[in-house]
DNA sequence: TATAAAGTTTCCAGTCACTGGAATGTAAAG
DNA sequence: CTTTACATTCCAGTGACTGGAAACTTTATA
């Protein structure tokens, strides 16, 4: 199939599928007549993965080890475990992170009156 | 002062401050002689303000409208209640997006048996 | 005083993961 | 046969810096 259809059937953009082509993620075979991408529906399955586990925060980096692990019927369980876990860590950390955040901004929220004077603890916390 | 004292200072990198200046956000002045840019505390004031907006994950444009309400004397706080408003709503977004992304990897994880073996939950719902 | 080291300048390129657009070429529909 | 839709490559831009090179100024040391 042609480069639409895969990137329909993949929920991704032509755009981000060629990308993923370029990058070498995904490299689909050609039309050695028009030189059109041929997607077949292993790559789709892939794009499909890719597309999930991006969704899932992982990197392109993160999605390339996952993707050959995918690929590789004698990998291990623990690997996948591992990788994932690391990542449910680093949304631990941004979870922390903006939670303490939103405390702070909103306390000052709190604090300003929101009215049309010049008087405000927003700025001032932000000029000390 | 030169460069690496605002930088010091601020606490910002000598080469974040230089970009600040370049984009027109703080814009010292020059030492004729040298060339070398020459921080007044009022500066520095400046990059601090703005250092701290951008840990309150405020983007550069929104520093912009901060800084231009900071400095001017009659301004209004509901315009800066407002703006920081909207960037709670947007971390409330960002929680409630990492927050489920959490809650379907450790579901993954936790069916995850991370042995050698090469089943793995966390590939096959990757793959669906 | 000569030289070395530290600090500063500009400019260009790279990061990440795309996205937009132009110019051009191919395929399908009317 | 022409229009339209889809495809290609290539270049540039995003955001907010960061790294590095080459050249210059200032400061410290021998």
């Amino acid at each position: 199939m042609n480069i639409s259809q895969a990137a329909k059937l993949s929920g991704l953009s032509v755009k981000t599928v060629r990308y993923y082509a370029d990058i070498k993620m995904v490299e689909p075979a050609r039309n050695i007549q028009s030189g059109y991408r041929s997607y077949s529906n292993d790559d789709v399955a892939k794009l499909n993965f890719i597309g999930k586990a991006r969704r899932f925060n992982f990197s392109i980096e993160e999605c390339r080890e996952l993707l050959s692990l995918y690929q590789d019927k004698n990998r291990s369980s623990k690997e996948v475990k591992k990788l994932t876990l690391a990542k449910i860590a680093s949304i631990d950390e941004k979870l922390k992170e903006f939670h303490s955040l939103r405390e702070e901004l909103s306390h000052l929220v709190n604090c300003c009156n929101g009215d049309d004077r010049p008087s405000c603890p927003i700025l001032d916390e932000l000029s000390k």
